[in-house]
RNA sequence: GGGCGAUUAGCUCAGCUGGUUAGAGCGCGUCGCUGAUAACGACGAGGUCGGUGGUUCAAAUCCACCAUCGCCCA
C-alpha cells in the first residue's frame, strides 16, 4: 500500500534522491507553471558575486530567501525567482591586481584596460560551479538559467537609462566630495581600503596657530579690550599644519563659554611678552596651565562673524567668492574635550560638508599628488611660496617653524593617534575634496522617509533605527568611481563643460553617427566613442558607476527595461514584477542594497504633492518603495560567539554539515534557533540536535504509521469524518487545525522562528509523545474497525498536514513523506508537496472545551506520574485508586470524559474525583495579582496579610459556587470575585500525592494480592516482549510460547493468560519448555525465576 | 567618537502591554518506563536575569548611567 519505510533515515541520502526526482520531473519548473489564482508574489534575488567559495553565511541567507517563495507558491501565488549575479566592483579589481602583482592604477593602465577587464570578467564566475551545487543542494529554488548579470550590455544600458532620467531632472550633478585620497598613487580609496590602512599610534604634529582677530569686530562682539596689546588672537589647534593654507573659517561652539586670556607669546617663554588669546574657558588650564590669566568670559555666540587674519594663503580657484571667508562661525560639532574649542576649518581637506553648510569657499594648499602649491605663502608676500613642491607631510615641520618665528604659533608639539595610510604602499592619505558625480538623494529625503514607513521590516527596529536614522541623515549619493571594471558613466563632456547624458546605445549611435549596437559597453571600448556636436568634441568622463547603483537598478535592469522606448509588454512585465513583496539579505546591506533599491525606487516613482508623476515609472506603478517586506538577517558567528574567520580556523564549511546532517536539518536549525535578525551562533552539534529532536521524531511517527498501515491496509477513504471520531481523535484534529492557523499567520508575518518552533512542539510533544504513545494500541490491537480506522485517518491527516506545513522550511523531508503518504492513496494528487496547496484550517474542528479538557488530563497525568514516582511503587504495578482534584467544576466534568486514558496512563484501577472543597484537602490562598493588582495598588500587602488568616474553606466554597468573597482592608471593604484568588491544594496526609496550582493527584497504595499478581503478569509480558526482540522477531510475527514458572507467578500467568497471549501475539502458551531449537532465555520477577522459550509460527 | 542591537542555567534560547514560585530543549545525576521513536517520563543539581542607581505595593520587564560583545558609520 505505502512504500516501505526504514525506521531510521539518512537525511542527506534522502535529500539527494529528492533532488534527483525534482530534476527528472522538472518540479521547480512545474511550480512556476501551475495555476496562480492569487497572482504574483514578487521576490528579488540580491545578487552575490561568484568569485569565492560559498560559506555558511551564504547558505543562511539563501535558506531564508527560499522559504517564503515556497510558502507563497503553495498558497497559490506565482513566484518568479529570477537569479542574478553581481560582477563588477573594486574587490574584483583588487583580486586581479593582486594576481598581477600590481600596486597602483598606473600599472593597470600600462597593462591595458582591455586585458585587465577581460581578466575581471572571467574571474567573477570562477566558482560558479560551487555556487550552483550549493544552491541546488540546499534546495534553493532560483531561476539560474535566466539569471541577470550586471556586466551584460543590456543590464548596463538600463543603468544608463536610469541615469539619464535623473540627469534630465537635475538630480545627477557634479560637485566636490570629501575623499580619502592616496597622493602616492593619485587615487581615491574606497572606504574599506581606507579601513584596511588605519595605523594606531602614529606620531603627528600638534600645533596651536594664532589667528589675529579684527579689533573692530571684537568690540562689536562685546569682547572688552584689555591692556595695551593691540593683538588679540583666536587660538586654534590642528594636527595638519599643511592644511592651514586652505583655512577659510574658524568654528566655535554655541552655548559654550569662551575666555579672553592673557598668556605668553610662546609656550615655555613665561618671562617674555604676553599676548591676548580667545579660546574656550574650559580648556584654558589644559592649554596654558598656570601661565594663563583669564581676563573676561563671554558666550561663544558673541564671536559669530568676527573676522580674523589667515596665517597662510592658499590657491583660490577661479571664480571663488572669498567674501564669506576668514570669519568665525558657530557649530555644535565643536567639542571641548581637547584642543582649544576654536576649530580651524579647511573645507578642501575634510571639512567640506561644514563648509557647504556655512557657505564657505573652498581653497587649496596641496595638489592631488601631495605637493604643496606655490600659492601657499604668508599673506602679503608674493611669488612662489617657500614650500612649493614640498611633500605635504614634510612641509608640516617647516610651516610650524616659520609660524613660530612669525609669532603666529603658540606651541608646536606632537601627539599619537590613529591615521589612515595607503594599505598597499604605506604612504599617508589625504582627506581631500575632489570633483565627483552625485545623485541628489537629499532632494527626495522626505519621500525616502515616507516610503520607509510603508515597508515591513524584520526585525522592526531596523525601520526607525539603523535604516531610518540613515535616511534622516541622508547625504547625496556619490556615484562616480575612478575605476575600470564597472558600468561606465554615460556622460560625455565637451572642453567647455557642456554635458550630455546618454540614455541608450541607440542614442549614442545617433550622436556618434554610426551603428554601435555591437559596442561592448565597458572601458576601454566605450571611452573610444567620441562625437561632435555644435562644432564641439565630446568625450566620455572617465568614471565608472558605484556598484551599489547597479544593484539598486536591479528591479528594472534585470529586464533590460529602458522606459519610453519599450513595448507595452515590457511595461507590463515591469509593473507585474515591481515592487518586490519580499527581499532578504544580511544586516550589512542596510546601507548597501536595501538603501540602493530604496533610493532608486523612490527617485524613479516619485510623484509631486498633488500626485503628478515626476519619476518615469510613477505612471506605471505609482509612488512606491522597492519592497514591501524585508528580512534583515543577523550575522553568523561560531559557537563561542566569535566571528568566523579563516585566521581563527573556526569557519564551518557548509558541506560538512550538508553531508552529515543534511540541508533540511541545517535549514530548520537556522530558522528555529533564533529570530532572523539575531546574531546566530552556529555549530554542527546544534544541527545534529535538530536532527535528533525534530526530524527523527517526525520520521519515527511516519515510520510507525506506514508500518502498521501496511499490515492493516485500512481503507482511509472510508474513514468517518473527523467530527464523528473518538474524543482523542477530535482533539488531535482540533490541535492540528490550530496549528495550521497559527503557522499560516506566523509565515504571513515573516516569522519562521515562531512557525518552526510551533510545528516542532506539536510534532514532538503532542503528535508523537502524546497522541501516538497514548493510542498505539488502537493501531495494532483494536478489534473495533470504526475506532481503528478513525485512528489511522487521524494520524494520516496529521502527518500529511505536517508534511505540507514544513514544506517551505524542510523541502526534502516533506516531499518524501508527502509523496509516499498522498500518492499511494491518491495517484491523481500533485506529484510533489511543492505543487500541493497549502492546508486550510476548518475552524469548526476547534472544540475549545475538548482542548481545555485534554489540557486538564495532561496536567493531572503529569502530577500523577510525579506522585507515582514518589510512591515507590513501580509503574507496572497497578494501584487501586487515584484521587484527583482540579480547580473548577467544569474541568472536573471535562476530565471525566478522559477517565479511561487517566486509568491507563497511570496504571490505576479506579479514580475518585474530589470535590473542590473536599474536607481533607487543605488550601493556601494567594492573590491573583494581574487581576487585582491594579485595583488594590498600595493595599496589596494588606491583602496578603488578610489571606494568611482567612477561612480558606470558605473561599474555596465561594470559588465553587461562583460567589464573591468580602474582605475588609484598612477600613475599606472589597468584594473579590472567585478568579481574584489562586487556591493551592495541599497534599492530604498519608497519601502519595503531588499538587500544583490547584491541581492534585494522590494514590491509594494499598496493594491486594490480586493487584500484585496483575503487576507480575505485566512484568511477564515485558520479559516475553524482550525475548521476542532478542530472538530477532518482527513486530507482527506470531509465536508459540513456553513458560517455566512457579508459585505466585504461575498463578498470575494463569489469571492473565488471555491478555498475555494477545500482548505478545502468542498463538499457544505451554507451561513447560518448547524444544526443537526454540529460542530460550531466563529471567526473574519479584524473586521468582522463570524461563521463556518461544518460536515463531506461521499465521 | 556617533548610531543600532545584544547580554536570562554549563550550552542554545523563551519570557506578551510591569504582577502568581523566572521557564523550555540539550548536557549532567538518580529513579522509572518501553515492541513506533538514536526515544519517553519523574525527580534533582545548576540563575546576584551584565553592573549600579531610580520609579512602583510590585522590575528580567520601565527610566538613567556604566561595562562587555557584535554590526554600521566617522
Amino acid at each position: 500500500m505505502f512504500r516501505e519505510v526504514q525506521s531510521t533515515v539518512s537525511l542527506p541520502e534522502l535529500e539527494r534522491e529528492i533532488i534527483e526526482f525534482w530534476r527528472e520531473r522538472g518540479i521547480f519548473r512545474k511550480s512556476l507553471q501551475k495555476p496562480a489564482p492569487e497572482g504574483n508574489f514578487v521576490f528579488y534575488e540580491g545578487p552575490p558575486t561568484a568569485n569565492g567559495k560559498p560559506g555558511v553565511h551564504h547558505v543562511i541567507s539563501r535558506a531564508y530567501k527560499d522559504l517564503f517563495p515556497r510558502f507563497k507558491t503553495m498558497q497559490g501565488y506565482h513566484v518568479n525567482r529570477k537569479g542574478g549575479w553581481d560582477t563588477h566592483g573594486l574587490p574584483v579589481e583588487i583580486a586581479i591586481e593582486k594576481r598581477l602583482g600590481f600596486t597602483s592604477k598606473a600599472q593597470i593602465e600600462e597593462y591595458g584596460i582591455e586585458r585587465f577587464n577581460e581578466l575581471c570578467r572571467s574571474y567573477v564566475f570562477e566558482n560558479i560551479q560551487d555556487w550552483n551545487e550549493m544552491t541546488e543542494r540546499i534546495g534553493y529554488w532560483l531561476n539560474l538559467d535566466d539569471a541577470y548579470i550586471t556586466y551584460d550590455n543590456g543590464y548596463i544600458e538600463s543603468t544608463w537609462w536610469i541615469m539619464k532620467q535623473l540627469f534630465d531632472r537635475g538630480l545627477l550633478v557634479e560637485d566636490y566630495k570629501t575623499t580619502w585620497h592616496s597622493p602616492s598613487s593619485n587615487t581615491t580609496l574606497a572606504s574599506h581600503e581606507v579601513s584596511l590602512g588605519y595605523q594606531e599610534d602614529v606620531e603627528d604634529p600638534s600645533v596651536f596657530p594664532k589667528f589675529a582677530a579684527n579689533g573692530q569686530d571684537l568690540l562689536k562682539a562685546g569682547v572688552p579690550p584689555e591692556g595695551d596689546s593691540p593683538n588679540v588672537y583666536f587660538l586654534a589647534w590642528t594636527t595638519t599644519p599643511w592644511t592651514l593654507g586652505a583655512n577659510t573659517a574658524l568654528a566655535v561652539k554655541p552655548g559654550a563659554t569662551y575666555a579672553l586670556v592673557q598668556a605668553p607669546k610662546k609656550h615655555g617663554q613665561e618671562a617674555e611678552e604676553k599676548d591676548l588669546y580667545i579660546l574656550a574657558h574650559d580648556l584654558v588650564e589644559q592649554v596654558f596651565g598656570e601661565t594663563g590669566e583669564v581676563l573676561a568670559t563671554f558666550p561663544g555666540e558673541n564671536l559669530k562673524g568676527v573676522r580674523y587674519e589667515p596665517v597662510l594663503e592658499g590657491q583660490v580657484p577661479a571664480g571663488t567668492d572669498m567674501a564669506a571667508a576668514y570669519r568665525v562661525i558657530l557649530d555644535d560639532f565643536v567639542t571641548l574635550d581637547d584642543g582649544t574649542g576654536v576649530v580651524h576649518l579647511a573645507p578642501a581637506y575634510g571639512d567640506l560638508d561644514l563648509g557647504r553648510k556655512h557657505g564657505l569657499p573652498t581653497i587649496f594648499s596641496v595638489s592631488l599628488t601631495g605637493e604643496v602649491m606655490p600659492q601657499v605663502r604668508a599673506p602679503g608676500t608674493s611669488g612662489d611660496g617657500p614650500y612649493a613642491g614640498m611633500w605635504f607631510k614634510d612641509a608640516d615641520e617647516h610651516i610650524a617653524n616659520d609660524l613660530l618665528e612669525r609669532g603666529l604659533l603658540y606651541r608646536s608639539t606632537t601627539i599619537r593617534h590613529s591615521y589612515p595610510f595607503n594599505w598597499r604602499d604605506g604612504t599617508p592619505l589625504m582627506n581631500v575634496a575632489k570633483k565627483s558625480w552625485y545623485l541628489r538623494t537629499t532632494a527626495v529625503k522626505e519621500q525616502l522617509l515616507a516610503n520607509n514607513e510603508r515597508i515591513n521590516w524584520v526585525p522592526d527596529h531596523i525601520k526607525h533605527g539603523r535604516f531610518g536614522k540613515w535616511l534622516e541623515n541622508n547625504v547625496d549619493w556619490a556615484l562616480s568611481r575612478e575605476r575600470y571594471w564597472g558600468a561606465p558613466m554615460p556622460i560625455w563632456e565637451s572642453d567647455d563643460g557642456e554635458r550630455i547624458c546618454v540614455g541608450s546605445v541607440a542614442q549614442l549611435s545617433e550622436l556618434a553617427g554610426r551603428d554601435l549596437s555591437d559596442l561592448e559597453l565597458h572601458r576601454p571600448y566605450v571611452d573610444e566613442v567620441t562625437f561632435e556636436k555644435d562644432g564641439k568634441l565630446f568625450r566620455r568622463v572617465p568614471y565608472t558607476v558605484d556598484v551599489w547603483f547597479e544593484s539598486g537598478a536591479m528591479p528594472y535592469a534585470q529586464w533590460h527595461y529602458r522606459g519610453e522606448q519599450e513595448t507595452p509588454q515590457a511595461h507590463e512585465q515591469l509593473a507585474a514584477n515591481f515592487p518586490a513583496d519580499y527581499i532578504c539579505e544580511a544586516v550589512d546591506q542596510t546601507r548597501g542594497w536595501f538603501y540602493s533599491l530604496h533610493a532608486l525606487a523612490t527617485l524613479l516613482t516619485a510623484t509631486s504633492e498633488d500626485g503628478e508623476p515626476l519619476g518615469p515609472l510613477a505612471h506605471l506603478v505609482g509612488s512606491t518603495p522597492a519592497y514591501k517586506n524585508v528580512i534583515s538577517l543577523g550575522h553568523i558567528v561560531d559557537e563561542n560567539g566569535e566571528k568566523m574567520s579563516k585566521s581563527k580556523g573556526n569557519v564551518v564549511d557548509p558541506w560538512t554539515v550538508l553531508d552529515a546532517q543534511g540541508a533540511d536539518a541545517l535549514r530548520w536549525n537556522l530558522y528555529s534557533s533564533s529570530p532572523p535578525g539575531a546574531t546566530k551562533r552556529f555549530s554542527q552539534a546544534l544541527v545534529d540536535e535538530t536532527v535528533r529532536d525534530f526530524f527523527n521524531t517526525l520520521w519515527s511517527t511516519y515510520y510507525f504509521f506506514v508500518l502498521y498501515a501496511n499490515l492493516d491496509e485500512p481503507d482511509l477513504a472510508a474513514a468517518p469524518p473527523a467530527q464523528e471520531r473518538p474524543l482523542v481523535d477530535r482533539w488531535l484534529a482540533a490541535r492540528l487545525t490550530q496549528l495550521v492557523t497559527e503557522v499560516t499567520e506566523q509565515l504571513e508575518n515573516y516569522d519562521p522562528t515562531g512557525a518552526t518552533r510551533n510545528i516542532r512542539d506539536f510534532v514532538v510533544d503532542e503528535l508523537s509523545n502524546w497522541y501516538v504513545r497514548r493510542n498505539r494500541r488502537r493501531f495494532w490491537k483494536s478489534e473495533d474497525d470504526f475506532d481503528k480506522l478513525s485512528a489511522y485517518a487521524s494520524l494520516y491527516e496529521a502527518l500529511v498536514t505536517v508534511a505540507k506545513l514544513i514544506a517551505p522550511m524542510a523541502p526534502f523531508t516533506s516531499d518524501a513523506i508527502y509523496r509516499n503518504l498522498v500518492l499511494s492513496v491518491d495517484p491523481e494528487a500533485p506529484e510533489s508537496v511543492h505543487l500541493a496547496h497549502w492546508p486550510t484550517a476548518n475552524e469548526s474542528l476547534i472544540d475549545r472545551e475538548l482542548l481545555r479538557d485534554m489540557a486538564t488530563l495532561v496536567k493531572v497525568v503529569e502530577l500523577g506520574r510525579a506522585a507515582r514516582a514518589g510512591s515507590g511503587v513501580k509503574t507496572r504495578q497497578p494501584l487501586p485508586e487515584l484521587l484527583v482534584r482540579v480547580p473548577t467544576e467544569a474541568q472536573l466534568e471535562g476530565l471525566k470524559r478522559f477517565e479511561r486514558e487517566l486509568l491507563e496512563e497511570l496504571n490505576v484501577k479506579s479514580v475518585r474525583y474530589l470535590d473542590v472543597t473536599a474536607d481533607f484537602v487543605e488550601y493556601s490562598i494567594r492573590p491573583n495579582l494581574p487581576l487585582v493588582g491594579k485595583r488594590l495598588g498600595k493595599k496589596i500587602p494588606a491583602l496578603r496579610k488578610a489571606l494568611e488568616e482567612i477561612d480558606t474553606r470558605m473561599v474555596a466554597r465561594n470559588a465553587r459556587d461562583g460567589a464573591t468573597t468580602t474582605i475588609e482592608l484598612e477600613g475599606e471593604t472589597f468584594e473579590f470575585e472567585p478568579e481574584a484568588f489562586l487556591l493551592d491544594a495541599k497534599s492530604p496526609e498519608g497519601f502519595a500525592a503531588v499538587e500544583e496550582e490547584g491541581y492534585l493527584a494522590a494514590f491509594d497504595t494499598r496493594l491486594s494480592p490480586e493487584l500484585l499478581r496483575e503487576g507480575m503478569a505485566r512484568d511477564l509480558v515485558r520479559l516475553v516482549q524482550n525475548a521476542r526482540k532478542n530472538a530477532g522477531l518482527e513486530v507482527s510475527d506470531r509465536i508459540d510460547l513456553g513458560l517455566v514458572v512457579d508459585g505466585e507467578l504461575r498463578q498470575a500467568a494463569g489469571e492473565h493468560l488471555e491478555r498475555l497471549k494477545s500482548e505478545v501475539l502468542a498463538h499457544d502458551v505451554n507451561f513447560g519448555e518448547l524444544g526443537n531449537g526454540a529460542y530460550s532465555e531466563s529471567g526473574e520477577i519479584e524473586g521468582n525465576s522463570l524461563t521463556i522459550t518461544l518460536k515463531p509460527v506461521s499465521n
